[in-house]
RNA sequence: GGCAUCGUGGCCGAGUGGCUAGGCAGAGCUCUGCAAAAGCUUGUACAGCGGUUCGAAUCCGCUCGAUGCCUCCA
């Protein structure tokens, strides 16, 4: 029995404004499709956040037994600079800069992209197709779309004719733009377009002799447009229709409702089901950007290695701190708030080692599979991380009341407990359990403290605090603190 | 200017009509030679003003403030 015949899920879906049923087109399959990074810098934490959260849907529908299909691009060409006539595109400006292959600065920021997310412990997709290994299917596509009356050319470049697909179609129903709006707001920058509107957008551009990325196409050499790579790729591994598609806020418009646009125009279908926008993650209130320095880079957190910064925070504890607030909130990052966040991930932690520990009673003072199943409705709830988390900390208390004696458990329901936090904490969020790693990583190390801490015991039963007091410290000075409890001195590695 | 979102206790952050999450910090306590660590206990907050309702943080209106998008952006 798959648990995803027991739980029902609710999606909260951009284009209705409202939670809704999820129901995948097969069952027991899902097909997702997330827009995935432009390759042209590294990943600053606020994108991360955007994978982060998708990461924790793809995790949940999986856990609940759901084949899931879960397809993420790279954006390797394709993401001009600007909408101006001379828009060059990302990748290729940082080439011209750097002097390298555009393929090269592709290759660079993918490689670290990855080992990113992998430092998140986030799964890798199940596809992760790039723009320039299909542009053949993008050409096609355009083509179709031209065919179709929807898109016209000029002097070598391809345009979406909005206003046309506007007679029988919707444009921008899922940012919820009037297309009257937008050409009252147009800005007259671009006054000698050689678009018919200034809504139309690219979907192939001329390569200019300057230009380093080009490919031959039925209108002369050039490259395509940043919003059809999407398009083109969700249909060809997800099908004209399917379940889910993500991305960063920032992105339903323009880029989703051209794709809407795109797809409704080649396939007479709406593409997806069920749309998702992840919120911003601001630094200082405003959202990071690359463009404004305002932003933070995951190694620095790792280091540490920013003045903002009171010390190095883990990419567990960064992953947490993300989960703790709802993936369609703005969450604001700060130092005091990484430490807060530290403190909780310990005592989780700490809680989860203890419940092997446990001892076993007859009866149980807290209804378990209630507090399992509650789990569950966080969880079902619009992927609601924040209230799953609360529910681990009542378990986290529960299971310091039976540490303490105050509370007791039943063996099987410990059972369940420990199953339950260990798919919630390490399938679901997957979070990693650092201490494990660390004490475990030098027999030499732990023989050497315990050597110590034997030592300092011995002094204090004579009462030689100098001595036991000097061992306490110098450790301490070094990052090694030890833990006087109830059954004995333990440690932990600062 | 247009479209959208939001304003919750010292801080972070859930909650969308009654049952008043959670984390961190603070305070008190337990443990301890002292400390640290750990554990326990403790907080009635919802921008302002009006309205609807038996009852609103939650619905409606207005005001103020913030943010995002409208140009590339996760």
């Amino acid at each position: 029995m798959k648990l995803y015949k027991e739980q029902e899920i609710y999606i909260y879906n951009s284009i209705s404004k409202e939670k809704e049923k999820f129901e995948p087109i097969t069952e027991g399959y899902v097909g997702m499709y997330v827009c995935g990074p432009t390759v042209y810098s590294n990943v600053h934490l606020g994108n991360c956040r955007t994978f982060l959260s998708f990461d924790l849907v793809f995790r949940y529908l999986k856990h609940l037994g759901y084949k899931v299909r879960y397809v993420r691009n790279i954006t390797d060409v394709g993401h001009l600079e600007d909408d101006a006539e001379d828009g060059e595109d990302r990748i290729a400006k940082r080439a011209r800069l750097e002097k390298i292959e555009p393929m090269e600065v592709a290759q660079i920021y993918t490689v670290d992209f990855r080992d990113i997310m992998s430092k998140f412990n986030a799964l890798p997709p199940s596809i992760e197709p790039t723009a320039t290994g299909h542009i053949l299917e993008q050409i096609e596509a355009i083509q179709k779309i031209i065919d179709r009356g929807f898109a016209y050319e000029v002097n070598g470049s391809v345009y979406f004719d909005v206003l046309k697909f506007s007679e029988t179609h919707e444009y921008g129903k899922l940012s919820g733009r009037r297309l009257e709006d937008m050409e009252a707001n147009t800005r007259d920058l671009d006054k000698q377009s050689e678009k018919k509107n200034p809504q139309d957008f690219a979907l192939w551009k001329v390569a200019e002799p300057q230009h380093i990325m080009r490919w031959n196409s039925p209108w002369g050499v050039g490259f395509p447009g940043w919003h059809l790579e999407c398009t083109v790729m969700s249909t060809k591994y997800l099908g004209e229709q399917f379940d889910i598609h993500g991305g960063g806020m920032d992105l339903k418009f323009p880029h989703h409702d051209c794709e809407i646009a795109q797809a409704e125009s080649c396939n007479e279908v709406s593409p997806v089901n069920y749309w998702m926008h992840s919120n911003m993650l601001t630094l200082n209130g405003k959202k990071m950007a690359k463009s404004t320095g305002n932003n933070i880079l995951p190694t620095e957190i790792f280091s540490g290695d920013n003045k903002i910064l009171s010390k190095a925070f883990s990419p567990s504890v960064t992953k947490f701190f993300m989960y703790q607030a709802h993936y369609r909130s703005v969450l604001d990052f700060s130092d005091e708030a990484l430490l807060a966040s530290e403190k909780g991930y310990r005592r989780l932690m700490q809680a989860y080692d203890l419940v092997d520990k446990l001892p076993i009673g007859n009866t149980s003072d807290m209804d378990i599979a209630a507090w399992r199943q509650s789990c569950y409705d966080a969880m079902n709830d619009d992927f609601n991380s924040p209230i799953l988390i609360a529910q681990l900390f009542e378990a986290v208390s529960y299971i310091q009341r039976v540490h303490n004696g105050t509370a007791i458990c039943t063996e099987s329901d410990k059972e369940i407990l420990k199953e339950t936090l260990k798919a919630f904490m390490f399938d679901v969020l997957g979070l990693i359990d650092e201490q494990e790693g660390q004490s475990g990583n030098s027999e030499m190390l732990s023989g050497t403290v315990n050597l110590l801490i034997d030592i300092r015991n011995d002094a204090r039963a004579e009462r030689n605090f100098d001595t036991s007091d000097k061992i306490r410290d110098e450790l301490a000075a070094l990052g090694i603190q030890l833990n006087d409890g109830k059954d004995g001195t333990g440690y932990e590695i600062k």
